[in-house]
DNA sequence: CGATAATATGCCTTGACAAGCATATGCTGT
DNA sequence: ACAGCATATGCTTGTCAAGGCATATTATCG
């Protein structure tokens, strides 16, 4: 998790995913478009398919690298615990669905009371 | 959206932020339950605040930290960008139902009713 | 097998930033 | 106003990572 923001939190980084989303590109399309040095988004690409953020497909002699659907998801999973901070829905009555939540997850929920 | 995910991407600042899901804590209470010196967490929870991670509510002579809704509430909404990625329900034939979803407003998209 | 295009890697320099520690500021009760 | 606790800030140091550039690697084609 900390993985994936911190790969998310370069700019260029953020800027590579960001084009990445209308579909897979090549190293040097990418840099043409978003005016990055050819070894920078060599390297940045490294970063983010290191976290599982896009994968590689060779194509001819260049390498397609697009999104990839696990890490997003593993970031709204994330998010979903934060539910009942940010979903107005889930400030009023819902605390029934919520205990229903917390139940199905039984990773980490054991905390300490005192 | 960046610095969202700066903030969240430094290790002892993600731990803060877990911890404070369960609720508002003050400076020491953190840094006694993190093992962290009291300098550093009012550091990290500096950059929070910078943020908006969280706010502060002076309680007594403590500071007492609590997440805030807005950032998360971008990163959702940030996220729901790359739903055709992640989102297994998007990547075959419910280009439709998108849309009907989409006009029918009921789902967590689009709620900014600024 | 050479030539060339596309991409990856290595080295170096520089800037950002987190930890540690000392110290300043602020609040509360007496 | 003073003492004492809670928190914030300033300064220094060490680490790490991004950019720039040269060069290595890999693949394609003649």
């Amino acid at each position: 998790m900390i993985e994936t923001f911190a790969a998310l939190a370069e700019p260029n980084r953020y800027r590579i995913v960001e084009l990445l989303r209308s579909g897979g590109r090549s190293v040097n399309d990418i840099g043409a478009r978003l005016d990055l040095n050819q070894p920078q988004v060599s390297k940045h690409l490294r970063v983010l398919k290191d976290v599982g953020l896009v994968r590689v497909e060779p194509r001819a002699q260049q390498r397609v690298y697009e999104l990839q659907a696990k890490p997003l998801r593993a970031l709204n999973d994330w998010l979903d615990r934060y539910r009942r901070v940010w979903d107005v829905r889930f400030n009023a009555l819902d605390e029934l669905l919520v205990e229903l939540e917390n139940n199905k997850e039984t990773s980490n929920v054991r905390k300490k009371r005192k």
